[in-house]
RNA sequence: UGCCUGGUGGUGUAAUGGUAGCACAGCAGAUUCUGACUCUGCUUGUCUAGGUUCGACUCCUAGCCGGGCAGCCA
């Protein structure tokens, strides 16, 4: 449960709103932190969920508090069960060995309870205790409790039925700059309002028929206090509440009240809620709860360059083939970023190293790319592979003869492990490791050039054997012995190392290489997002590799040594048909 | 011309009245059986103008520039 990873053993991240929870707790207004994390289930999960991920459950952790899951579903129409499983699954592979024990689950088909706070009747939906059958909690649960709520804002005058259209409303709503006009139904007596919002309940109006409205200030300069609705009629089965419902709270109206029956301390959620922030308010005021209130606070949602962190845009690239699926290895969601191979410990150390604030920024994509490798880099085995053979005959070695090589499996453990590569008469190494015509400081081979096979011995090029139309078929080259490991010209230097397997004894697999889905480093701002799209983010080839990759497991994360960092596709690999993710390259200074 | 909000190197982020620091990126070098990792060095910054102060990224005033807001979406 503890996290090894060196992020964890940093200092805990500090930003204006861990000062501010740091702040409630010293000065007793919160005894204990409860923070949410509260998606619609309406999509899949990208990276810039994450970090509003790591930023509920880290301040629930760093406080000794939880983080209750919420599925912020007051839709039906646009949103799916299929979401809502997606989701679950995500958060708990992005917090598992890190924030497992803040996860705030709700007793599976539990809805809030009546308790009595401060002497009077309340009511409150806690986490499920450890063991317990457990779900996530869902805006939906509340609609009961919701309805009595609206009811009560009816009965003190703080609410209407409202008859306008939905066109009629945006004209009387005014514009930012002029104060908007009362509603004609703005005055309806409350008996009446409380028989119409009942009527309304019960269905017997048509869609957009009527609505409940917040009766506030139709002039108030912040637009979001003009009179907002609460209430809209919708004639649709939910994915979760199932068909008894004909009304349906709208988000300002739900959320709120959905934090207070948590008991949630600190509702924090992105930038373009700042707004709602005094209707937010308004509603738990005006209710006159007996409970503490939560507080909303607000921070720049995370935008990485050379990627869309829109719902809308990545539903048109699996929507329009681009990608796979929602999961596909170049989309920026946690399951494709899962896919692909990259620990859920390197998104965290992502997301929680850009820091949180109120400047709307653009984060250079290779901060997450760093946080990849280094992640990967203290982890990951080594194994030799080859992408793009090329043959190469040891012709002092006799065909059939085996020279076990002593491998090292990382070099960035304190006691490596190794293992046994075998070395062959004939061989293959990458094509682009050998240069007919080297260009300056190219330092791998060339012909009557000499070159380290990794963890075996130096090799010298004596011919380069082509076929009529000029391309290489083979190389031939002789191998000195003597500079293996233990050998006596063991440390015998030259200028390039270069990987290789042997050309019989080795495994076969297909490999997928990723690179950015998008050539630009703001495709958002693009009018066509299709025009920018990299052609080449994904290349498919048959590589070659060394034997025991033949076993590998799908947990295992992997560096092919000088071509980056892999690990088996958990959708496609197949035992017998292996299929490995190139979950990023090494960095290489050379290719500059 | 309404309301909200924000401006620190190329990027992100610290410094809350006391030496502008860190990370990434870039460049140069060292090291290397991975052109990786590691290590060293370097380039580049407080939006502007006033004011308060011994001293201002920080406080005050006025500007400038950017972002968001008028869904019966969240």
């Amino acid at each position: 449960m503890t996290d090894q990873s060196p992020a964890a053993a940093g200092p805990a991240p500090s930003d204006f709103i861990r000062d501010i929870v740091a702040a409630d707790l010293a000065e007793k207004r919160q005894s204990r932190i409860v923070t949410r994390f509260p998606p619609e289930p309406n999509g899949y999960l990208h990276i810039g969920h994450a970090k509003s991920i790591c930023l509920n459950f880290g301040i629930a952790r760093e406080n000794g508090g939880i983080c209750n899951l919420r599925m912020d579903d007051t839709n039906p129409a646009k949103e799916e069960v299929e979401y809502v499983d997606s989701i679950t699954a995500d958060v708990a592979w992005l917090i598992s060995g890190w924030a497992d024990h803040c996860l705030g689950l709700k007793p599976k088909g539990r809805t809030p309870g009546s308790v009595v706070s401060e002497g009077r009747a309340d009511s409150y939906l806690g986490p499920a205790a450890p063991g317990e059958p457990s779900e996530p909690f869902f805006a939906s649960d509340y609609f009961e409790q919701l309805y009595a709520y609206a009811v009560t804002l009816i009965e003190k005058g703080k609410a209407y039925v409202c008859d306008l259209s939905a066109e009629e409303t945006d004209a009387y709503r005014g514009a930012p700059d002029q104060p908007g006009r009362d509603s004609p139904w703005r005055n309806r007596p409350v008996s009446e309002n409380l028989d119409l919002f009942a009527r309304m309940r019960a269905g017997e109006f048509p869609d957009g028929a009527r609505s409940l409205r917040a009766r506030i200030d139709m002039a108030a300069p912040n637009v979001w206090l003009r009179d907002p609705l609460l209430y809209r009629i919708r004639h649709t089965a939910h994915h979760h509440a199932g068909d008894k419902w004909r009304i349906y709270p709208l988000y300002d109206y739900a959320h709120c009240l959905s934090d207070y029956l948590e008991g949630i301390t600190h509702s924090i959620c992105t930038l373009e809620f700042v707004d709602h922030r005094p209707l937010y308010d308004w509603i738990l005021e005006n209710l006159g709860l007996p409970r503490a209130l939560p507080h909303q606070y607000e921070f720049a949602k995370l935008m990485p360059t050379y990627t869309v962190v829109s719902k809308r845009k990545l539903i048109e690239l699996v929507r329009d083939g681009i990608v796979s699926g929602w999961d596909d290895p170049r989309m920026p969601t946690i399951s494709g970023t899962r896919r692909r191979g990259i620990p859920a410990s390197a998104l965290r150390r992502f997301v929680t190293g850009v820091g949180v604030t109120k400047f709307r920024s653009l984060t250079d994509i290779a901060l997450f790319e760093h946080a990849i490798r280094e992640e990967l880099n203290a982890t990951a085995a080594r194994r030799l592979a080859v992408l793009r053979p090329v043959k190469l005959v040891l012709t002092n070695i006799a065909p059939g003869e085996v020279v076990e090589c002593q491998a090292t499996d990382n070099p960035q453990d304190e006691n490596p492990t190794m293992r046994v590569i075998p070395l062959t008469r004939e061989v293959l190494i990458e094509s682009d490791d050998f240069a007919e015509v080297p260009p300056p400081k190219y330092f791998r081979l060339r012909p009557g050039g000499e070159v380290r096979l990794k963890y075996a011995c130096i090799i010298a090029c004596t011919e380069v054997v082509k076929d009529a139309q000029g391309g290489i078929t083979e190389l031939r080259c002789t191998a000195d012995l003597s500079t293996r490991a233990g050998g006596e010209n063991a440390a015998r230097k030259v200028k390039g190392t270069i990987h290789w397997v042997s050309a019989t004894l080795c495994a076969e697999a297909e490999v997928r290489l990723y690179d950015r889905l998008f050539t630009v480093p703001e495709p958002a701002e693009e009018e066509d997002i299709r025009k920018c799209i990299n052609p080449n983010s994904l290349e498919t080839v048959v590589a070659k590799l060394e034997p025991s990759l033949a076993d590998a497991r799908l947990e295992e994360r992997f560096q092919f040594e000088r071509l980056g960092y892999f690990s088996l596709d958990p959708v496609e690999s197949k035992p017998g048909k292996p299929v490995f993710n190139r979950t990023i390259t090494l960095r290489d200074q050379w290719a500059k």
